[in-house]
DNA sequence: TACCAGGTGGAGT
DNA sequence: ACTCCACATGGT
């Protein structure tokens, strides 16, 4: 980054919101969200919508952020994505860990840990890509999207694009996806492209419907199913309900709550019991906690 | 080299 | 309704 970029930013804002550097990685970068990158020097830059901001922590453990400088409302889109005005500590003090030793335990070891708002579409977009593929192909996936079809960001320093919406994706051929290595993944996005092409407003609808038609409403899709309509509602339109069952959570369940050869629907169901309505929430500690045990425990 | 990855949809029981 | 498996491709 040269010093023309550097003058293009605001000054660090504090946010009002104390991490510590592991807790902002799992936020950023743990399978929430795919467009933040780290630079050596511990600043985070994201993207979302056509808003780009960065993120570090002061010494003391102080949440700063900035914004391009021409962007006047970007430091409030900041906040809105960070969801600064929903207490997320008092969320996780609501769930059921005073009887459950492991989410206890889970707690503390992410203190902080939030569920961003991210843009419906694009989180749909972004977890449709995620079948059977590790994160970092994800990221590899998405930045692909954007590089090559997405429109350049406005306010960006050289080289940033937004991700392509749905109506552009829908132009692109499938071959052309495929080249973005989605794979077999290049029809669903295809497939949920002409879908949403053919019914003008249905995203936004789905996005404000109360989550189990939601929930129904996205599995109409080709590509989503219960899991990716879970993700897509849990981190895309903020239904703390939502409790995606993955790989690392159906063996977090079998592992840490006994639940061995339970099937995803069946882990699911246990979820919505035992952790109640704010159960996404609970999964994010989960999911973050078990992929964070060494490799040789974690097999 | 095998096995795994923030799964889904379709075919066959 | 349940089980099995193809689907692409890179990481570990």
């Amino acid at each position: 980054m040269n010093s023309a970029e550097l003058s293009a930013w605001s000054p660090w804002t504090p946010l009002g919101v104390p991490l510590n550097p592991h807790v902002l990685a799992e936020t950023l970068d743990g399978g929430q969200a795919f467009r933040w990158r780290v630079d050596p020097n511990g600043t985070w830059t994201g993207q979302w919508a056509d808003q780009v901001a960065q993120l570090r922590l002061e010494s003391d453990g102080t949440l700063v952020g900035r914004v391009p400088s021409g962007s006047t409302a970007g430091l409030e889109a900041l906040r809105a994505y960070l969801r600064l005005d929903t207490d997320f500590a008092a969320l996780a003090d609501q769930l059921p860990w005073r009887t459950d030793a492991h989410l206890a335990a889970c707690l503390a070891a992410f203190p902080g840990l939030r569920l961003p708002r991210q843009p419906f579409g694009e989180t749909l977009l972004c977890f449709l890509c995620s079948a059977t593929k590790q994160i970092v192909q994800i990221k590899q996936m998405v930045a692909l999207l954007a590089e090559k079809y997405g429109a350049p960001l406005p306010h960006a320093d050289t080289g940033r694009h937004q991700l392509p919406t749905w109506a552009e994706l829908a132009q692109i051929p499938e071959a052309a996806l495929r080249g973005c290595l989605l794979g077999f993944r290049a029809r669903y996005i295809k497939g949920t492209a002409a879908y949403l092409a053919a019914r003008p407003g249905w995203l936004e609808e789905t996005e404000h419907l109360p989550y189990p038609a939601a929930k129904a409403r996205l599995m109409d899709l080709p590509g989503v199913g219960e899991k990716v309509a879970d993700c897509v509602l849990l981190f895309g339109a903020g239904q703390l309900e939502a409790f995606p069952v993955d790989t690392w959570i159906l063996k977090a369940l079998a592992r840490r709550y006994g639940l061995n050869g339970w099937t995803p629907a069946q882990v699911a169901q246990f979820g919505r019991a035992h952790f109640g309505n704010l159960a996404g929430l609970a999964q994010q500690y989960l999911f973050a906690w078990e992929r964070d045990q060494p490799r040789e425990f974690n097999r």
